[in-house]
DNA sequence: TCCAAATCATTCATGGCCAGAACGGTTTGG
DNA sequence: CCAAACCGTTCTGGCCATGAATGATTTGGA
């Protein structure tokens, strides 16, 4: 049994994120394939509700993607009623985009079945892991340009920070 | 800004795993290229560890990968002079593989990296909120059917099952 | 003992997903 | 007023991985 500080490369964070992350996004995938929708099409729903009225080009990079596959992606879900595609009256090469109410709605039913799967996910969990892991995926999506909401201090309002 | 239960589609566990998992795995997929290693060579390296031995059916089954795709892996191993292909003499179908010496340094070598990309990670967390973390992501292994090795329970050795 | 079915590894064709190049329409700034 | 930059779109190509087809070997009855 090979370790290196006395851990085995599977008990690896890097490896596990990895594989854990491809797993709970397959499953993810599975729920939402009775949508009709794929990730990234949630991906989009929730950066244009993140950022509303944004151009293609700015969802492009906010999710982190060809601008060619917002294209597609943006192509589905204004055929699935989801979004409108508005172009800008002041510019118009852009593409100004927006949830419809069908759009909207369809988020919240996504957005519902992610929290059902996130529980099963953290069923077993003492509250303590369960704050470890919401603190340390907040610190990683910070720390990797994800959308963050500060959420309220709840502890020493203002610790003196000498 | 739309809110299912308090919390944005962004902030969903689900959702954030799939896409740190991703990124996470892109960051180390880029450190392993020095060694010439795609993520999977190290998974198959990985998994011979703790299987040592293993037939290449029997590897595919552990990884959760097609048995056709070990036969590439492994010939690039083998190239590589990681690892040995055997024809077990008992069942002459099966290749059994098995780690050299050079492959357990190359699995040593990129288990450290992955040691030095998850002190990154987990860099701001602190000691307890760490130690969470590996517990939750344990669980999450073992939940998902992934190795895991049994860590010595420290706290009251036998508290009475009744 | 013998043969049909099962098993393992391998090759090959295929598909999904995505980035990048190429293009037309539009705006900007000198 | 025109060249350069910009935005969206189409289309081609690459990468990764699966599934089907093949050949070699083993197994479990009849």
């Amino acid at each position: 049994m090979l370790l290196v500080n006395d851990v085995k490369w599977v008990e690896t964070l890097s490896f596990r994120f990895g594989v854990l992350g491809a797993l709970i996004a397959d499953r993810y995938a599975q729920a939402l394939a009775e949508h009709g929708l794929k990730l990234k099409h949630v991906g989009l729903l929730g950066a244009l509700d993140t950022a509303p009225g944004a151009s293609q080009l700015e969802i492009a990079k906010l999710m982190r993607v060809a601008p060619s596959l917002v294209v597609s992606l943006a192509d589905h879900l204004e055929a699935a009623g989801a979004i409108e595609r508005l172009r800008d009256p002041a510019d118009r090469r852009r593409q100004v985009l927006s949830l419809t109410d069908r759009g909207r709605d369809l988020l919240a039913r996504c957005t519902a079945r992610a929290l059902a799967l996130d529980a099963e996910l953290t069923e077993g969990l003492t509250p303590a892991q369960r704050a470890a892991l919401t603190a340390a995926f907040d610190r990683l999506a910070a720390a990797h340009g994800l959308p963050v909401r500060e959420r309220p201090v709840r502890e020493q309002p203002d610790a003196d920070p000498r």
